[in-house]
Parts: structure tokens; C-alpha cells; sequence
DNA sequence: ATTCGTGCAAAGGGTTTGCACTATT
DNA sequence: AATAGTGCAAACCCTTTGCACGAAT
């Protein structure tokens, strides 16, 4: 199935691309460069040039979402296009997953205020989470 | 008035720090470092870590915002505490300003469900601006 | 006088790129 | 055989940091 999409989008089918792919399938999450060479490290080596060329042809490609968070690094995703945001502990990093977009209507309103048309949209949810809640000293809160 | 701020937030009055302040009240929008040396060069030279180590402490001192953005640059701009997000192009970055930001409700939702404290939110959206929707040859939109 | 801000140059982190080599088609 | 992918090291961009000097309290 990834030889699929990889053939779909005009892309030679390795086997390092293909493992990227399915460990992006295999994700609940979006994820960073070094998060896929860690977990594609227990089945291939392959050097960090490697997995940043073979995303973002990808990303090209719109097979896969590309997004620069707060935290200063770029989340890869699957393009599923049924669009998802997160909500991302700024103590721990735990993040969880919000499934529901309200934006939509809102990009209409505003394509109609601005004559843009709207392509995409980022939104990150920033917060602590219930663990970092409880183990946090009062006087921080 | 921008002595005030320093002298609440525990910091030094100095003239640059007076002026970089002055700068983000008088900007319409979020600035680059790049943009206030730009800006602030007319009236003194400074370098770069000055504005980086003067942003910073104002951000520490909640003065200052400071949020990423998808071009990979860091934006500042005064915590006016009425929050706005915008609608840049992807094509020539013209920015335009979204004054309602509807996502308050949807934070509350989200602490019920999630349980965390929610502490912010970015959001940014993409778009073609008019212009360049009217420079942009036929077969590429 | 003390404390903090500043300039400079160097380092840092994440990402990209040039080149020679290897694999896919 | 031709084309595209990969590894490696170096370069890149933006941001931060150490240190010596200078300015604000």
C-alpha cells in the first residue's frame, strides 16, 4: 500500500521510504524527524539527511503535512486530510489529541473579509497537563 | 510610559530596551528580531543578542509574546491581553489581522475533557492573498 | 559600588545541501 | 544505462551564551 503512494507520487519505492511511511501510518500523532529515526532505527540505519529529503519530497508531494511547532521542531504527518489538532503540555511535553476542527466555518467568514484564499491553517493548544498539575509545588501555580 | 513597564517588570531602564519596547507598541502586528534591528537601526545600532536578550527578559516578565511561526522565525509583540491571530500569504507573507479569536469556548471544552490547565494557544492561517491571486498564472491555482 | 545590560565572537540546535556512491527503474 | 536515492560532512539559519566591558541604580 505505501508502494502505492509512493508510485502515485512519482517516487522510487526504497525500502527506507517505505518504512517512513508506514511508521507515519503506524502514528497516532504527528511526529519529528528524530522520533522517526528512532523508531525506524530498530529495523534500518539511515542517516537524518535521508529521512528529512525522503519527508519532505513527501511534503511536496502533499502525501504528508509539515508543521513547525513551539518547541522549535517540524512535525511530519500523514495527509490525511481529516484534519486534527493537539494540545501540548508545556512542562512534560504529553500531548493529546483534539479531534474536532472548529475552524472551518471561521476560514469561510474570513475569506470573505479578506479576498484570501485560505489554504491551511496551524493551531496548537498550549497547557499543563494533569500529571504535571499535581506534581507541581503550590507557590508555581 | 515604556520606563513604566521596565520599572514594574524589574528591569533596567536603558535607552535601547526603552526604544525596542516602543517599536512593538507602535507595530500593527508581530515583528521579527530582523524586523525591529530593521526598524531600530534608524535610531541606534544594536546588536542582535541585545534585542534577543531584551525580548527575552520581556517575555520572561509577560511584556512580551513570543510565538513561532511556520517561516521558522520568532515573533514578538506586546501582551496586550486582547489577543489576535492572522492570515498570512503563503506567496508574498502579507499579513492581515483576525481580531475575534473564537477558540475561548473551545478552550474550556477542551480542560473539561482533557484536564489540563490550559495556558494558550497559537493558531496561524495560510492563504493566497488577492494580489497574488491576480499575478498567479491560470494553470497553477 | 553593585548590579545588570551590551557587544563581540563563538557555539548551539535543527535543517539543508554538495558530492561521490549506490540502488531502483 | 539512465535516473533518482543515500551517506557523509559541511554549510546554513536563527537563536543563545560566555566573557570582558560599559551603563544604570
Amino acid at each position: 500500500m505505501n508502494n502505492k503512494i509512493l508510485k502515485s507520487a512519482d517516487l522510487k519505492q526504497t525500502k527506507k521510504r517505505i518504512l517512513i511511511l508506514s511508521v507515519l501510518e503506524a502514528a497516532p500523532t504527528a511526529l519529528t524527524v528524530d522520533e522517526i529515526a528512532e523508531i525506524t532505527s530498530k529495523d534500518t540505519k539511515m542517516n537524518l539527511s535521508t529521512i528529512y529529503r525522503a519527508l519532505n519530497a513527501l511534503v511536496d508531494k502533499n502525501v504528508v503535512l509539515k508543521t513547525l511547532h513551539q518547541d522549535g521542531k517540524t512535525y511530519f504527518e500523514i495527509n490525511s486530510h481529516t484534519h486534527k489538532h493537539s494540545l501540548v503540555c508545556t512542562i512534560c511535553n504529553k500531548k493529546v489529541i483534539i479531534d474536532t476542527c472548529p475552524l472551518e466555518v471561521l476560514e469561510q467568514n474570513l475569506t470573505n473579509q479578506t479576498g484570501y484564499a485560505i489554504t491551511g491553517h496551524n493551531l496548537e493548544f498550549f497547557g499543563i497537563c494533569p500529571d504535571c498539575l499535581n506534581h507541581m509545588p503550590e507557590k508555581t501555580i
